[in-house]
DNA sequence: AACGTCTAAACTGTATACACTTAGTGCCAA
DNA sequence: TTGGCACTAAGTGTATACAGTTTAGACGTT
């Protein structure tokens, strides 16, 4: 009878976490790669490529590509594969209200239950923001702006609502970079802190209405003219 | 030249729905069997059974087991496949205060921008509602006491918001059986009654803090010992 | 009889094979 | 030249094969 080997498929990276990660790896890094603009909306993603990539059979790719369609940063269309997700006027519209439905709802919560101790980790994250916006590093900028809204929630310390917005944040950030946001930096950094200033105050009215405002105004300089800038760049990609 | 003829795969039985909707038809069956009770919670679901039942590949069933486990509805633990959740009572609570969260935020919107209309479509679904608990048909009634709140989402008319309503409220039914609600069907048939009168008199204030009160209620009927009769019905379903 | 070990069956995870669809290219006809 | 058709290359959708793991039961030991 021959001896039995243990062969160990599962490579052995990280003790207990690394096994069934191939597929969640896929994700991640694509999902990055369309959050920090690498992969513009409409790029086809074609599942041998990726299963090449990876190093990975297209089994895992459309595991993958089908957790992201749910994310709603890809779409998948029968027979005609994976794109980078083009979210529309109305999608967009919708997105942005949901978040001031929640963010909002979020804030006043946050204004009852925050502790002093959560307090200073707002403060924190708001002077990292200050750092990033005077370096000019636009892509941990972006990434921190973003944080601090999957920041707020979390401080919940309620996983479904975390879940959820971190979902929002990432169409939103698509939403952002296909409308060409003219929303700046600095301006969006200012109304963060007047939000936590105004949840330090334990003001929820004050801090529901600053975050409704800065939820509004960055959706208002959105689509101020989505014409030439987005219809170039879509050319430009599909040529 | 050999004449090439047609096969057709994709069976023909629906013009054009039916070809990518094996998967979809699987989540679809699996989701109304947990929440109507038919599929208890920790039930295996084992992927060659599936597959025979809907005459598809595991392939197929996996795709479907993938997409119920990001709802929440199932659990997949690597190598030892995929089960009924058991959604544990933090869990529990987080859904119901995301609920309030959304659900408080929603009827305001709704008071502001309510048609006669939809008010007329909600009136008409309290009918039915009336009408499924005097019959005391449980499972009809069951699923319009949680049609309700689904079609509050609806008539804001944002589907982003509808999608994650439909998913809250499902996982909130698997709550409710797991913890067997002591709730009457009729106590929240007339809270709805209820927050249907404050919205057609455009109360916001009002409305929100009935939604706040029922849904509370509903949570604080769970009973936190799930106990004797599931585990009975779960022995009778697997012997 | 209780416990641990060994073995076989059942099941999951991934890769691959194959059928079908779509898209692109060249060729022919108008 | 242009419009359309055949053919081919590329890509997706599903099934199946195979490797590894878990689980349950048989068997022998204490």
């Amino acid at each position: 009878m021959a001896t039995r080997v243990k062969l160990k498929l599962f490579n052995a990276s990280s003790p207990d976490k690394a096994p069934p990660g191939a597929t969640e790896r896929i994700v991640d890094s694509i999902t990055s790669a369309i959050v920090e603009r690498r992969l513009m909306p409409g790029t086809k993603l074609v599942e041998q490529k990726i299963a090449d990539i990876f190093k990975v059979s297209r089994t895992i790719v459309r595991q993958a590509l089908n957790q992201l369609c749910r994310d709603r940063l890809v779409t998948l269309e029968p027979a005609r594969g994976a794109h980078v997700a083009m979210p529309g006027i109305e999608e967009a519209r919708q997105v942005f209200e949901m978040r001031n439905m929640i963010e909002g709802a979020l804030v006043c919560e946050l204004c009852v239950r925050i502790t002093d101790g959560q307090l200073a980790l707002l403060q924190a994250h708001l002077k990292a923001e200050t750092q990033a916006v005077a370096n000019g590093n636009v892509s941990e900028r972006t990434r921190l702006l973003s944080d601090f809204h999957v920041l707020l929630a979390q401080l919940l310390g309620n996983a479904v609502l975390a879940e959820i917005m971190k979902d929002l944040l990432s169409r939103s950030q698509l939403i952002s970079l296909m409308y060409q946001s003219a929303h700046s930096a600095e301006a969006s950094h200012r109304e963060h802190e007047q939000v936590v200033a105004a949840i330090g105050k334990r003001d929820a009215r004050a801090a529901a209405k600053l975050m409704k405002n800065h939820i509004d105004s960055v959706e208002r300089n959105l689509r101020t003219n989505p014409g030439a800038t987005d219809l170039d760049q879509i050319l430009h990609i599909k040529g």
